[in-house]
DNA sequence: TGCCAGGCCGGGT
DNA sequence: ACCCGGCATGGC
């Protein structure tokens, strides 16, 4: 990817020329279909990637399609993603998704990229299990779409660099990253991809390790 | 051992 | 409009 990023905010833009050069392109969900990526953003709901990871695993043992979900019972469902925690609330809202998906999109991912952003993005929302972060993740991850993500690490790096203060919610701190970066896909990919990195590495909860972080130098 | 992890919902103030 | 408890497994 073009590492020449346009920006109005020359710390977002030095912030993400900054990681990206310390740890290089994350390459999140690679290889993987559109509807595995949204199951795992269920999945991924405050728990450890490895976990959730282990639940898409046994999921793909019995292959991962919205057909094959439609038709596995949601007790059956919650066994297998047990790994991931929570795994009765997943269940529920893995089926919620693909309730969805078959009734306004035919079961197919495809349908969905066809819609237009904002009115999709409504569209998740209103699905019971799926907030904020996880509408984000799957417009962005999923089919694509140029939204900013914004998660725990994303308001705790740019808390610490002072770019936003404490009572900055979720809207605010995403419209922080879109008006400011060009609307691109590859990028907003990286850069929540590269903060979630930063972030376990250096920015922990409770235990900020400044000490090596390529950022160590810009906090202020 | 307790705390944390790529949140969200529902009920109470 | 906030604030809080519940949901649950696995790693360090």
């Amino acid at each position: 990817m073009s590492l020449t990023v346009h920006s109005k905010n020359k710390k977002l833009k030095e912030i993400f020329e900054r990681l990206y050069n310390f740890f290089g392109p994350q390459g999140w969900w690679p290889g993987s279909t559109s509807f595995e990526i949204a199951i795992g953003a269920i999945l991924a709901q405050n728990t450890s990637w490895k976990n959730a990871e282990k639940a898409i695993e046994n999921l793909k043992k019995k292959t991962l399609s919205p057909s094959e979900i439609n038709k596995l019972p949601q007790k059956k469902l919650a066994t297998l993603i047990k790994p991931a925690g929570y795994y009765n609330q997943k269940a529920k809202k893995i089926k919620e998704f693909v309730k969805f998906l078959y009734e306004f999109y035919e079961g197919k991912m495809e349908n969905m990229k066809k819609e237009e952003t904002e009115r999709l993005r409504e569209q998740l929302l209103s699905i019971k299990g799926i907030g904020k972060e996880t509408a984000d993740s799957i417009l962005l991850y999923a089919l694509e779409k140029p939204v900013f993500v914004v998660d725990a690490y994303t308001y705790r790096v740019t808390l610490r660099h002072g770019l936003i203060s404490e009572d900055t919610d979720y809207e605010e701190l995403k419209k922080l990253f879109e008006d400011n970066l060009e609307k691109d896909v590859k990028l907003f990919n990286e850069y929540h991809a590269l903060l979630v990195r930063v972030g376990k590495e250096f920015c922990k909860k409770n235990k900020p390790i400044c000490s090596g972080c390529p950022l160590e130098d810009m906090l202020p």
